[in-house]
DNA sequence: ATTTACCTACCTACTAGCAGGTAGATTTGA
DNA sequence: TCAAATCTACCTGCTAGTAGGTAGGTAAAT
């Protein structure tokens, strides 16, 4: 039997809207309460403290990334077409604005003023992301399908600071293409066989 | 003449530790207050509203970016060691701690949230470094100092939001060499002659 | 004499969170 | 089977504390 309506994700949702647009101290209780039409002590019901309701939303977006990059893995399974669909996923977001920037990406910028709790996991997305990276690089240098120039590890962080990075930028100039137009040339460089301009 | 001590400056400097720590609205006026030492209403004399005092800090965040590089291209003539100094400035602010992160990467996050009057300085920002690096890359790339696979344009916006990025995972993984172990292969793919790792 | 730089004392609005209550659904027990 | 007990999901009404900001005063420097 699954649930028709679930408050508890009405409010997730809610919140994770709130904090891609200005963080954790960007947001209250009252501003959920408004936009889904309950009451502020109602919130409190679900999620006790602020900080749970965060936590809760940080690892939740987590175990969607795991979940979702897994799935990606088994259906593309050649690593340059897994980084492309990756850039690809986020471009689309941050386009469509449906997720304009990554909501660790966001908290890892104001990292020490957030509460332990909600900070471990932050860490727990990056260390995740950044390993999985690791591995499909891993695999496509094996293979020779991706060219590197520094160990895999390496040219991952790189990789992950660039897409946050955009994401960023695409952000400060208000243009959604800018995401996409950064990505083009990061992938050129890891996928051997593409033209050079120069 | 000088003066010998100058409590807009100190406020400044203050607003600015507790925004590269947790943003816009990770403090108040009675966090400054208490860190140097005066009332809270005292601030308001200085800045009439906390809008005023984000503007001013950013606006001289800029001002001094704008008047630094411009040193620094007169004292570094060579576009590849332009780029290296200017990673090499961040890498040591970063492992210092004396700037974590630079403000208007933190504060271009929380964009949609910030009062306009803030949000165009950080916008203005943006564009003047990515024009800086923009020319510092076709200057090299004519020179045939440096190897560009796109043009100099998209390679300065990618080199930024690298550069960016990389300060959101150092801060991420609480590990002050991050930085530097991300730039090192970004500045390689643009610097000719360095060796490749396979 | 006016301005500068601070002060005390205050205001309104909002913050997260709590106490206690209620209507309705679900579970349990005799 | 029917009633008591419990649970869920909300409510009103409140709290202590904090937010940015104001009014008006003082002491010193120009």
């Amino acid at each position: 039997m699954s649930k028709l309506s679930n408050t508890a994700d009405d409010i997730l949702a809610a919140a994770r809207t709130f904090i891609v647009a200005g963080g954790y101290n960007g947001f209250s209780y009252a501003d959920i309460a408004e936009v889904i039409g309950i009451r502020k002590a109602s919130i409190h019901h679900h999620f006790p403290s602020k900080v749970d309701l965060v936590q809760t939303l940080v690892r939740r977006y987590l175990e969607d990334a795991v979940a979702g990059l897994g799935e990606l893995e088994r259906n593309v399974p050649e690593p340059p077409e897994l980084l492309r669909t990756y850039a690809g996923i986020w471009a689309r977001c941050i386009e469509d604005a449906s997720i304009p920037i990554c909501v660790c990406a966001l908290l890892a910028s104001e990292l020490p003023a957030l509460p332990p709790e909600v900070a471990v996991e932050v860490r727990a997305y990056f260390q995740f992301l950044s390993g999985w990276l690791t591995g499909v690089i891993e695999r496509g240098a094996g293979q020779g399908t991706l060219t590197i120039s520094a160990a895999p590890r390496v040219e991952a962080e790189a990789f992950m600071a660039t897409v946050h990075g955009a994401m960023l930028s695409a952000r400060a100039y208000g243009d959604t293409l800018t995401f996409g137009m950064i990505l083009a040339p990061t992938l050129q460089k890891l996928i051997p066989g593409t033209i050079e301009v120069d």
